[in-house]
DNA sequence: AACCGGCGTGGGAGCGCTCCCACCGTAGAG
DNA sequence: CTCTACGGTGGGAGCGCTCCCACGCCGGTT
C-alpha cells in the first residue's frame, strides 16, 4: 500500500529458460512456433511459462524484432461526422474480431484537422505500426499512397477510382443502386430520383451509375434534373429532397445514398404533404439501425460492413506477412433489404 | 521494386546527438522537456532534431521506461451491441481528441468472448498501457478491480454503484430522469411510466430513483405497475411498452431511459393506436440521431458524451502521471432537449 | 574407423532508448 | 585562495527480446 512504484515483477524469459532448464533462444522459439524444436523442449518450456505466468514483453519484442504488432486504423473525422456513423462501429467490430485471433493490437486514430494528419503521417514514417486500415478516403487522399511509398501495407475500405492500385475491400455500389432502382420501377415508379453522396467520392459515383443503369434498364428516359448532389448527412438529404420535388413534382420514387440522406429526404417529404410509399417510394443504404426505426420502416441495400471489417483485416495481415503477391481486390455483394417505403 | 526488406533506416538518438555535437543524455533531456539543460544545447538539439526529421522510436522508450505511451479503451462488446451506439463513437472521439494532444495511442480493445476477456486480463497484468479507460460497466464487473490491484490506472465510465472506488466520469442520471419526468408532468401527464435498463446497471437505478423523484414531486401515487424493467435494447423497449399498456392502459406519459427503447415503445404505441404526445407523451435519453429521425421526434435527455470521453482521457492522464491524489470523481449535467414527442 | 551433414541447441550481440552516476566547470562562501 | 554547491553534461549499464553464429551430437555414409 505504501510504495506504488510500478514494478513489473514479470517473468523474463530468461527466467523461463532457467526453470525450462533450456536456454534463451530455444524459449523463443518456442513461442515463436519456429519447427526446429524437440517435442522434449516445447514440453517443458511450456510448462515453464504456464507455471510462470509468463507474457512476452511486446516493446522488447518490437524493439529486437522489426514488427509492432499494431495496426492502425485510421478514420478522417471529418467524414466520421458525414457517414452514418454506426458504419464505423460495424467496420471496428469486423476488424477487431479479426485481429485478436491473430493477437494484434487495434491503435484507433481520428484524424480532425491537418495537423493530426501530419503527425499521423510522421508516425507512419516512423514504422510505428505493422500496416494501417484506411477507411473512407476521398478520390484525392494522399495517404495510401504515402504508405504505399513508405513500404507500409495499407489496406482501403472502399476504393479512389476504378484504377485503385493499393488494396481494398469494397461493396458492389454499382450493385448497390442498381438493386434498388430496379425494385423502384418493379413497384411501378416511372420518375425515380436519387440523392447521391459526395461526387468526389468513388462510393457516391458508382451509385449514381447504378442509378443510371437501373432507369436505363426500365427503358425510362435519363433526366438529369432527378440527380442531386448532396453529402451523406441529413442535412443534406433534405436540401436534394427539396430541389428535386421543385424541379421535379412528379418524382414518384427516390433512391437515396444512404440511409441518412433518405432521413432528410423523408422529413421534406412529409412536410410536403407526400405520403410514403404511396406518393414517393424511398429506399436508402446501409440498413442501419435508422432505417429500422424509421416510420415508415425504410427500405434499404444493406452492406455487409462488419464483414468488410474481417476482410480488411485480413488482407493486411496477409500483406504484412507478405504471403500475398498480388493486392487485395474484393467487392463483397450487396443486398436489398425490403421494408415498407419501397 | 526488388527487395522489400523493410530496413527503417530512421535517425537514431545517437545520431542527433552527434549532429548536435552533444551528448546522447543531453538529446533525451530535450526531448523530455528536462529543466536541466541550457539553451544553447537545448537549440542546437532542436535543429538537429529538425534537419534529421528524428522521431523517437517508441519500442525502444517503452523497453527502457516504464511506460508505453498507450492506453487502452475497453467496450464489452455485449455492450455495445444494446446501447445506442453512436454512444461509443462519442466516447471515443472524446477520449481521441485528448489524447492526440498527449501523443499517447489509443488501444482499442472489444471484448465479445470470455477468452477475450481473459486475454485483456492477462494483457493489463502484463502491463502493457498506461491505463485503461473503461466503457459500460455493469455492477458486478471485476475488471475494474483488477486493474486496481494491478496498479494499473483505470478511469470509469459511468459508476458500478455509489460508493464506487475507481475513479469515473458519470452523468447525472438521477437529474436526467428526473427533469423528463418533470416535463412530463408538467405538461399534464398524470399517469407516467418508465421503460428503464437492466437493473444490474446502475445507470439504469439512477435513471429509475429519478423518475421516482419527480413522480413525487408532481404529488402524483408511486404505482410499480408503472415500472417495466428492459434492457436498452428496442426490443426490450417494444415489450416493455407492451407490458405497461397491458397492466395500465390509463398510461399518459412515458420516460424510456434510452432513445432506442423509445423507439421500440413508439412502435407499440402506434400499433396501438395511440398518439404520441397527444395520448401519450414520450421522452428517451441520449438525444441520439434515432431520436432526430424519429417520427415524431423525440424529446431526448441529452449527455455530453463526447465531454465525458474527453473527461476520462484527462483523468486518466492525471492518474498517470500521479498529478492526482484523489481519483476523478465526476458527474456532467444533462439536458432536456424538447422536441415534438412530449 | 574417420568422415560428413543436419538437427537441436546455447548464448553473444545488438535493437534505441532512459536512468543514473560521475564528472566538469563556475560562482559564491569561508 | 581554497572549499563547497550545484547547474550542465557525457556516457555506461541495462530494459527483454530476436537474430544468428557456433557448437555439440546423432545417424548414415565411404
Amino acid at each position: 500500500m505504501a510504495v506504488s512504484g510500478r514494478q513489473t515483477g514479470r517473468p523474463t524469459l530468461e527466467e523461463v529458460a532457467a526453470r525450462a532448464g533450456v536456454g534463451r533462444g530455444t524459449v523463443s522459439r518456442v513461442i515463436n512456433g519456429s519447427p526446429r524444436v524437440s517435442d522434449r523442449a516445447k514440453e517443458a518450456v511450456g510448462q515453464a511459462i504456464a507455471e510462470l505466468g509468463y507474457v512476452p514483453n511486446r516493446a522488447a519484442r518490437a524493439l529486437a524484432g522489426a514488427r509492432t504488432d499494431a495496426i492502425a486504423l485510421v478514420i478522417p473525422e471529418t467524414e466520421s461526422r458525414l457517414f452514418a456513423e454506426p458504419y464505423f462501429l460495424d467496420i471496428i467490430r469486423g476488424v477487431s474480431a479479426e485481429l485478436a485471433d491473430a493477437d494484434m493490437q487495434l491503435l484507433l486514430t481520428l484524424i480532425r484537422s491537418s495537423k493530426e494528419r501530419q503527425r499521423f503521417e510522421q508516425y507512419l514514417s516512423a514504422q510505428r505500426v505493422d500496416g494501417v486500415l484506411l477507411v473512407s478516403v476521398h478520390g484525392d487522399d494522399p495517404l495510401p499512397d504515402l504508405a504505399r511509398e513508405l513500404g507500409v501495407p495499407a489496406v482501403l475500405n472502399g476504393r479512389r477510382s476504378a484504377g485503385e492500385r493499393v488494396a481494398y475491400v469494397d461493396s458492389d455500389n454499382v450493385g448497390a443502386g442498381r438493386s434498388a432502382v430496379d425494385h423502384l420501377t418493379g413497384r411501378g415508379c416511372r420518375r425515380v430520383a436519387t440523392i447521391t453522396g459526395p461526387l468526389d467520392m468513388y462510393v457516391a459515383r458508382c451509385r449514381l451509375d447504378g442509378y443510371r443503369q437501373g432507369v436505363e434498364a426500365a427503358g425510362l428516359p435519363a433526366d438529369d434534373r432527378l440527380v442531386a448532389a448532396a453529402d451523406f448527412t441529413e442535412e443534406g438529404g433534405r436540401r436534394a429532397m427539396r430541389e428535386l420535388l421543385d424541379r421535379c413534382p412528379d418524382v414518384d420514387g427516390v433512391f437515396a445514398a444512404s440511409d441518412v440522406m433518405a432521413a432528410g429526404a423523408r422529413g421534406v417529404l412529409r412536410e410536403a404533404g407526400r405520403r410514403v410509399p404511396d406518393d414517393v417510394a424511398l429506399i436508402g443504404v446501409d440498413d442501419s439501425a435508422v432505417a429500422r426505426l424509421m416510420d415508415p420502416p425504410l427500405t434499404s441495400v444493406r452492406q455487409p460492413i462488419e464483414e468488410m471489417g474481417r476482410r480488411m483485416a485480413r488482407a493486411l495481415l496477409r500483406e504484412i506477412t507478405g504471403a500475398d503477391p498480388e493486392p487485395c481486390r474484393v467487392v463483397l455483394p450487396t443486398e436489398l433489404v425490403v421494408r415498407d417505403s419501397a
